[in-house]
RNA sequence: GUGAAGAUAGCUCAAUGGGUAGAGCAACUGUCUGAUAAACAGUGUGUUUCGGGUUCAAGUCCCGUUCUUCUCGCCA
């Protein structure tokens, strides 16, 4: 029976169907670095046009997760196309690693800074740490299959870094846009240090809700004020009425703010003792219900105005303080009267320069009082709030107490309440030297994407208060400054200053801040001037990468500003605003020239990947199970501008995909076993019209997924080859010309025009993936006949040839009219065959009865249109009468046709399986049809179209 | 609570300046056994989150709603 099945060439090939990843992809890291890939990659690139993706530093801590992975692959994916596109496109992968979270968790092995370990110790320890945990991180963003250069990675740590991010102040320093100040900024008592804006989380807490009254000391004056009322219906006791949740901030108490425009009542109550409360008037009737006083009387009504400086009683300290005036005053909640604490508050600040309050900060670094502050000296503020509540009790001052649960601002590292507290700071001036402005202006000149992100950042930089950059703690770029003493004016040579400590941060790291000879550097003044101590947020080391990594690293040296940035939509607050502010503080224009931002990771449900939900999911551990490609290929496949849905069903369908794509290229691999390029390649004008339209077809796919790539829209490029993969390629080209592959004599021309086209196609498809599924486009490359470089990625897009003017006028248009035909006439087998008359469609024959143009059309094709239905026989009829039993079916241009099908009443070819009359016609081949035995024996067939 | 973005078949994505909602996958059914832990063929599927409005006509424009994500926030 196997008598002819070795006359056959039929497809062989060791590609593995199962792609094994979690064990391949490994053996293809090793590989990678053997070769020295990226090495190579600068060297053979040189001299290209330069696309630069400035990597933004992750945080060096803990494992990697989903978002961190898919940030990686969507910047690996990008450099990867930028260099098949034609660029040089570098990749220096950075990592942020000073900071607060690094300092708790060395806290937590070696204690704290300056108590069980000397601060230098310390930092060594934190040095350590953060390395280690580059190297974890390294290793696993090595495993997604990021190609960069990983063996010189940006170190916000490294001394060279250390000293440039002071150089950084420096600049700014010189430009202006440094400012002392003493305003109260967002203080986490666990850190003992300030904390920027970004560190702050706003978090639902339960705190006590009091109303506490401040007694008017003199009624005299009150009732100057309120000549227009009748001054008998006036008690003895008249006291404003102040609302709070932070009892704690009572002993700062500095005043008492009332709007000047709203309209406030004297009520008399009448309970234990009478007394006059003065609160507003639109929140009387909420706060005497609070108070469950139900006997109330209104003396009289006066605007807020009226009220001014008037004289109060401290609660509980034997203080004087005045009604202040301040629109930030509003009857959101509480009694209108707003206690005014100017060291704890910001609007209490403002309001209290105006008045010249003091501000008085009795609240340690700790958030402890501190000694001398009397009641409460050595309590904890928090815990003070009882002992607030009773000595408002004892001093009858307490006119309601209740529990409120609200949204409070939070430390977002020790998830603990945060409190303000006025202490001198450094800040970054949005104003003073228009930064804010000039920042404004240069978001103009970014380009964003998705577009909304230039709304976004500019509401966020009009809107924002200076940026304090200050930090009271140890791991972290110093503030290099000399303070005088007396004047605490910043030393008139601070730039210079700055350089020469510079130069041994450059040797020594940070730690020659704090052994630093002042005397050397300073001489006779060094008497006059302290050095700060302070340190630098993070937020600033990540944000002079720029400055730090641009044009002076190899590689990116003559490149000051970066093509792109790409990160998650987080980093508008984040990294491309501290990016912006630094750049711009430093040379008035924008680090980059455009902002790329994708979506958060959710689960199946919508919701984020967390840890407390415990919905998150470890890329580590799916590549080594799934592999990274699939990895790669989920994000490729999803519309990274939103959310970024992440479940088991999605992956098991990105799985299915991935087996597709692997699969087609081990068939078009399968069918390329026999095939040299050099020797059997057929010139593009002698190619079989399919096969020229199989490369025109694909040539013209290419350019949409260049296009998709430099626009940055993978999906579009997973959903297109996918496509192809499925519809263009199995279910019509490959299947189609299995037969001429299989049955055509090994060298005839009609068969290596088939591999040609094939070779072409597979050629062109393993560059449009190889950003995308990098090792299974490496494995495939291996493969692939003909020269090859080391690795797929020293190539570019594939260079088609140039596809001539089809002779038969079978162009792109001819062959989609083509397939549509055919579509309907497997409509029709289908038919048949569910009536049980064929099993293949080979078994079938089929007649078409058509009008003038269709018959013209797929005349054209001759006797070959049986080849590209894949049946035994097709005859064409101009349609006439055609029989009862066709189908009539009407085409997309309105042509219509009949369809007639029918088993084939003739043997079975048993070598190329179709059913001709002429099986058996040749006695020495009694099992073939004549075409075959033309293709063994004789010269073999003629094939000019499928 | 603010601002922004999104919500279209079970999944991933489409749908030019408003004109009968489309692909692929999955599912199901069948075929083949010369891509075989494959391949081919055929078949459904949607109150486009929900509710209004404008219009001859709305996934598309307007108003509102719900949910989600990011963001902001002195409830003192």
């Amino acid at each position: 029976m196997a008598e002819y099945k070795h006359t056959l060439n039929l497809p062989k090939t060791k590609f593995p169907m199962k792609a094994n990843l979690a064990q391949r992809e490994p053996e293809q890291i090793k590989k990678w670095e053997a070769m020295k890939l990226y090495d190579k990659l600068r060297e053979g690139n040189k001299g290209k046009p330069v696309f630069v993706l400035h990597d933004g530093p992750p945080y060096a801590n803990g494992d990697i997760h989903l978002g961190h992975a898919v940030n990686k692959i969507l910047k690996d994916i990008i450099v990867k196309s930028k260099t098949m596109a034609g660029f040089d496109a570098p990749y220096i992968p950075g990592w942020d690693c000073h900071g607060l979270p690094i300092e708790l968790q060395v806290e937590k092995k070696v204690g704290k800074a300056g108590k069980k370990v000397s601060t230098s110790e310390f930092r060594a320890a934190c040095r350590k740490y953060a390395t280690k945990q580059v190297d974890g991180q390294r290793s696993n963003f090595k495993r997604l299959g990021v190609i960069s250069d990983w063996d010189h990675p940006y170190l916000t740590m490294d001394f060279k870094f250390e000293a440039d991010i002071v150089r950084a102040l420096g600049k700014i320093i010189e430009n202006g846009h440094l400012h002392k100040g003493a305003k109260p900024v967002h203080w986490c008592a666990d850190c003992g240090s300030s904390l920027a804006e970004a560190e702050v989380e706003y978090e639902d807490k339960s705190s006590p809700a009091i109303d506490v009254r401040f007694a008017i000391l003199d009624m005299e004056a009150l009732k100057t004020r309120l000549e227009h009322i009748d001054h008998k219906h006036l008690c003895d006791d008249v006291s404003v009425v102040i609302w709070t949740t932070t009892p704690w901030t009572l002993p700062a108490n500095q005043g008492v703010a009332v709007n000047p425009g709203l309209e406030y009542s004297i009520i008399k109550c009448s309970g234990a003792g009478e007394e006059c409360l003065i609160l507003a008037s639109d929140l009387v009737e909420a706060c005497t219900k609070r108070y469950e006083v139900n006997d109330i009387h209104v003396v009289g009504t006066c605007s807020g105005e009226a009220l001014e400086n008037l004289k109060l009683k401290h609660p509980f300290y034997d203080r004087e303080v005045p009604v202040i005036l301040g629109d930030h005053v509003t009857l959101e909640a509480g009694t209108g009267c707003v206690h005014t604490a100017p060291g704890h508050g910001q609007d209490d600040f403002i309001v209290g320069q105006k008045y010249h309050l003091k501000v008085d900060n009795p609240v340690g670094p700790n958030g402890v009082f501190v000694e001398g502050t009397p009641l409460f000296a050595g309590k904890h503020v928090f815990k003070a709030n009882d002992d607030v509540l009773e000595v408002l009790r004892t001093n009858n001052a307490l006119v309601h107490a209740e529990k409120l649960l609200h949204s409070y601002p939070h430390c977002w590292r020790h998830n603990t309440p945060i409190i303000f507290r006025a202490t001198p700071q450094w800040f970054i001036s949005m104003d003073q030297k228009n930064l804010r402005a000039d920042a404004m202006k240069q978001i103009k000149e970014t380009t964003w994407l998705p577009e909304w992100g230039q709304a976004r950042i500019e509401s966020m930089v009009e809107g924002r208060p200076e940026w304090c950059i200050s930090r009271q703690r140890t791991w972290g770029a110093p503030i290099a400054l000399f303070v005088h003493k007396q004047t605490e004016e910043i030393h008139p040579r601070t730039i210079e200053l700055i350089e020469q400590v510079a130069q041994q941060i450059e040797q020594k790291g940070i730690d020659a801040w704090y052994e630093l000879d002042v005397k050397a550097l300073l001489g006779d003044e060094a008497d006059d001037y302290y050095q700060v101590k302070d340190i630098l947020d993070v937020w600033f080391d990540s944000g002079v990468t720029h400055y730090v990594v641009m044009n002076q690293r190899e590689g990116v040296e003559d490149y000051p500003v970066a093509d792109l940035y790409l990160e998650g939509s987080d980093q508008h607050r984040g990294w491309f605003q501290s990016s912006l502010l630094t750049s711009v503080a430093m040379t008035g224009t924008n680090a980059y020239k455009a902002a790329l931002t994708h979506g958060f990771t959710v689960d199946e449900k919508g919701h984020k990947m967390s840890k407390s939900r415990g919905n998150g999911v470890e890329p580590t551990k799916l590549s080594n199970t799934l592999g990274a490609d699939i990895l790669r290929l989920w994000v490729a496949a999803t519309d990274y501008r939103g959310e970024m849905t992440f479940s088991n069903e999605i992956l098991k369908r990105i799985a299915d995909a991935y087996r597709r794509i692997r699969n087609t290229s081990r068939y078009l691999l399968a069918n390329l076993d026999d095939f040299d390029p050099e020797i059997h390649k057929v010139a593009i004008d002698k190619m079989v019209s399919l096969d020229r339209w199989a490369v025109a077809r694909t040539h013209q796919l290419q350019q949409e997924l260049e296009e998709a790539y430099s626009n940055y829209e993978f999906h579009k490029i997973y959903q297109k080859v996918h496509n192809f993969c499925a519809g263009d390629m199995g279910s019509f080209y490959l299947d189609v010309i299995k037969d001429r592959i299989y049955t055509m004599p090994t060298d005839s021309q009609a068969r290596r025009s088939a591999q040609t086209a094939v070779f072409h196609i597979v050629e062109a498809m393993v560059r449009w993936f190889a950003p995308v599924l990098s090792f299974t486009a490496e494995e495939i490359w291996k493969f692939l006949p003909g020269e090859r470089t080391e690795s797929v990625f020293f190539s570019e897009w594939y260079a088609f040839p140039d596809i001539p003017k089809d002779e038969y006028g079978m162009d792109l248009d001819y062959w989609n009219q083509v397939i549509e035909v055919r579509d309907v006439v497997n409509k029709e087998l289908e038919a048949l065959r569910t009536a049980g008359e064929i099993g293949a469609n080979l078994q079938a024959e089929v007649e078409l009865y058509c009008g003038r143009e269709i018959f013209d059309l797929l005349n054209r094709l001759e006797d070959e249109l049986r080849f590209v239905f894949i049946t035994s026989t097709t005859k064409l009829y101009i349609a006439g009468e055609p029989p009862k039993e066709a189908q009539h079916v009407t085409l997309s241009s309105n042509d219509e046709i009949w369809i007639a099908v029918s088993a084939s009443e003739h043997q079975k070819c048993e070598r190329c399986w179709h059913y001709r009359e002429d099986v058996g016609a040749n006695a020495q081949h009694e099992t073939l049809c004549g075409r075959c035995i033309e293709n063994i024996d004789g010269d073999g067939e003629t094939r000019l179209y499928a």
